[in-house]
DNA sequence: ATTAATTAAGTTGTGCGCAACTTAGTTGCG
DNA sequence: CGCAACTAAGTTGCGCACAACTTAATTAAT
């Protein structure tokens, strides 16, 4: 029962590999858009709020400033975003689309209700899943705060 | 209904989430040994069966020779593994453990029981959260592969 | 007002992850 | 045999992720 554990049988590998999977199946569609999937991500964000600053990106996403601020630098390279910085406190900086970012919203749309047939599953089965999903990150998330230090050699 | 969807109402963001949550969660357990996640990933398949192919394992893990060959360079540079051109079929490389590499066994064992034990999930619902993952991944794996050459542009 | 502590964003370095390509060994077929 | 097709492993280039660090601006605390 205790015996080393096939890697088959981990539901941390499930993990992975079904995130690698779900972004294969968005990266031929977003090609075509000329997007990454973290890429993706960000602009799903504007599209619900525009004129974001970097640090709330990161919390959203979370991902820490090493990997979005050279994102959205890339971003504002292939013509979706604006970087601001804004003169009411110089650190911040927000992000804006671009009219060429916001137009891609429908076919954004569009990726995504494909992405969510192909996965062979119903709406509710999905809602489950992403809930039991995010169980599991807040759950992780807490023991990842809390041993910050104490990890007794 | 249709609107644009919210990025937390996101099944593949939770899954991308809970995906580096739990490699998160590994990682300073793993650094003490001196291993990566994908790295951990490899010695599990070698704990399991010793002496696979570079493809034998790109096949288990779902990851291409492009991502395998240099993971396994590394790990052979850590010296946990060594690496062997067949004789019988000089294309094929299979790779071995050390005896250090197959020291970490016990280990690594004791590590994904914590894991197991930090998801705030009893052993069942692990199980069906996998189950689930599972299908998802095999159903879009299918949809990957079926649709190769015919993304109507 | 001065300065220490904090915060926001960005930079550097390493290791994936994957597409595209290369090299070399094997198989198939005339 | 000769050679095209295939296969296994590796290389190159780019974009994440993340740790560790830097820079610059703000706040707090005297």
């Amino acid at each position: 029962m205790d015996a080393t554990p096939r890697l088959s049988e981990q539901a941390c590998f499930a993990m992975y590999a079904a995130s690698r999977a779900v972004i294969g199946l968005y990266r031929p569609m977003l090609d075509r858009l000329g997007l990454t999937y973290p890429q993706f991500l960000v602009l799903m964000l504007l599209w619900e709020t525009d004129g974001r600053t970097v640090s709330d990106i990161g919390n959203e996403l979370q991902l820490d400033s090493g990997t979005v601020s050279p994102l959205l630098k890339r971003l504002e390279a292939a013509g979706f975003v604006e970087r601001r910085r804004e003169s009411d406190d110089e650190r911040r900086v927000t992000v804006h689309l671009t009219d060429s970012g916001a137009a891609l919203e429908t076919r954004g749309c569009e990726i995504t209700q494909v992405v969510g047939t192909a996965s062979g599953m119903s709406y509710d089965e999905l809602i489950a899943l992403r809930d039991r999903l995010n169980e599991f990150t807040a759950s992780v998330g807490d023991r990842e705060s809390a041993s910050e230090n104490n990890t007794s050699e």
